[in-house]
DNA sequence: TAAGTGGGTGGAATCGATTCCAGAAAGGGG
DNA sequence: CCCCTTTCTGGAATCGATTCCACCCACTTA
């Protein structure tokens, strides 16, 4: 049953024309009835209406946007899927774009600054409305430069130096300096950061954000920055060196979550009690960290908030209307859970 | 300075024309060395080179897409990508046929079947070359089979009953079987099952294995099934019931990791004891299972196994060699962690 | 030298839609 | 009764690529 084949070609897919002849009309008439240019009540708009669902038929999105120039898509570039806050991000703005009846593609760069010329070249050759883009580097390609001439591209949560083009992101100082300030008030008194790369723009204003929250204290507190990755592994490794570490900092801040739950992990492997001996405090707010015991103190960033001033912007911008590049900087808010309290001294 | 509008129509897109008239040659000539067509140390070949990097041109893949009719673009739609388990597989897809230059569009149904038919529909529309398909429904609809008539739809993780369509899943029936013989080797008599809706195949499947690993036994276990949903609340809602419960069962399996996680939540909040009190077993492993405390026993889906299958099977239909519809069944893997043990008596 | 072969080239058709424009039909007013 | 306006319709151009086919040129071979 049903033949060697019943793929490609099976069933020719009909085209406009095909409604026209089966209707007894131009295809210009048809192509009227598909944007609402037909009185629905016509006669000529019921015939076209039966030939359509005789031939079943759906026009060829890839012809329409050839001539009309917009696709109703936009690429999503995001550094990795596996890193749970993309993917809740990710989920925010496809409800939203779904909303309007645009579609969204996504890739990965997989942290890979390299690849992502590549990406950003093969979405504007594909004639996508705009383009989402979490870079993973802070360093403008021309690439990205020219693209930008063309189409809206929204640059998320980094920063990229001397490129003037929209950027929505959270305050990463005021972040971290909420963060610190809640620490020390706390008591503590020798911190330390586990940064991401220190290449990119966001780890400087964290790190200015948690200099900020110091020097208000005038020197009786002092904190100790690592540059590592956004990884669990990251965490983790770090984690193992602690333990031998003879200087204890009494509270660890983490470039987010992930890296977070990484030492997390190893603490309460190797016995070290959160938050007893060392408080730890994370950034994101991804939904796992209240999922973990004790569940973890972070800064969360407004994902769905987020979310909806990207699409709104992109949507703006997709009509043409002059939409003045702006930077949009959206605060952050601590979130303090379990694993945070005063030092154990 | 930029000017008023930087966007649209600032820097006019080259085209191939554009292309052909700078290099004083046809169009036919340039696309020739697009195509590779053309030797590339020929007198031509050298000046279409310069003109395309003179105009940085890049082809427009809608128009080449609508004369070669193949997009190099599939579309997976799944029901929520907030649940982890689904971003991963995506992350794992999308990682394979980017590697073939393929682009992925991403949708979410929301786990409301009556969006499904719209959004194939709409990915149809834009001539993707398949469609991966996490249903959230095991009926098939008109929509569905007549566009699986034109081009390969995978049928992902659910099963859609009388659809003879491509099928990749792991094999239910035998991961709940797996884990309801785990457990009745630790001495359970007395299980809870909390089952996702009971209208899906994949519902069925596992009660059946659930039903195998009973009867081995020869009736001296039971099992009590509850229907309900994929969510942490539904895992959470059934828990606080729990509490108030007359005859505990000793053992509760969930649909997946996340109904896992709610009622792991809840217990911890209230006071029940895994694995002390009660055993708890998911279904899925995403990566949060390994990070609650105590750790999530689970049945594993081999994730990147997947992935690859999938996308292996998208290439070969897309090269048009007769591919014919297999169901592909993969093993789970039962994954033993902490949240199991003897039951108390 | 003429005929045959082969590679390189460009004109024109094509993919499936939208849209400009001109012509036909219908309706209204003088 | 005729003319002008308005509405409806379809032919043809267009979007930006690929590809068929005919042509030209140079080179080999009888």
């Amino acid at each position: 049953m049903g033949g060697i084949d019943s793929r490609k070609g099976a069933r020719p897919i009909a085209t406009i024309s095909d409604v026209a002849k089966q209707a007894g009309v131009s295809r210009t008439t048809v192509s009227r009835y598909l944007n609402g240019h037909l009185e629905q009540s016509s006669d000529n708009a019921q015939k076209v209406a039966q030939a359509i669902s005789a031939l079943k038929y759906r026009p060829n999105l890839l012809a329409r946007s050839l001539r009309s120039a917009t696709t109703h898509s936009v690429a999503v570039i995001v550094p990795d899927l596996t890193n749970p806050f993309y993917p809740e991000l990710l989920s925010a703005v496809e409800t939203c774009l779904a909303q309007h009846g645009i579609q969204v593609f996504v890739g990965q760069s997989r942290n890979d600054p390299r690849r992502e010329p590549d990406m950003l070249r093969d979405y504007f050759s594909r004639q996508v409305d705009g383009i989402i883009y979490v870079a993973a580097k802070s360093q403008p390609d021309p690439v990205l430069r020219q693209i930008a001439e063309s189409i809206p591209v929204l640059i998320l949560d980094e920063e990229i130096v001397g490129f003037e083009q929209e950027t929505i992101r959270v305050d990463h100082e005021l972040g971290l300096y909420q963060a610190a300030k809640y620490l020390l008030d706390l008591g503590h008194r020798q911190l330390i950061y586990l940064a991401g790369p220190s290449h990119l723009v966001t780890t400087q204003l964290r790190i200015q954000g948690l200099q900020t929250a110091l020097n208000e204290r005038g020197g009786q507190a002092a904190v100790e920055i690592v540059a590592g990755g956004y990884s669990m592994d990251a965490g983790r490794m770090w984690a193992e060196q602690f333990v031998l570490h003879p200087h204890h900092p009494t509270a660890v801040l983490c470039a987010n979550d992930l890296v977070a739950l990484g030492v997390h992990r190893a603490f309460s492997k190797r016995g070290i009690a959160i938050p007893k001996t060392v408080s730890l405090l994370g950034f994101d707010d991804i939904f796992v960290s209240a999922m973990v015991s004790p569940t973890l103190t972070t800064v969360r960033q407004p994902l769905h908030h987020m979310g909806r001033m990207i699409a709104d912007r992109l949507l703006q911008a997709g009509q043409r209307r002059h939409v003045p590049a702006s930077r949009m900087v959206v605060p952050p808010e601590l979130i303090v859970r379990e694993s945070t309290a005063p030092p154990p001294w």
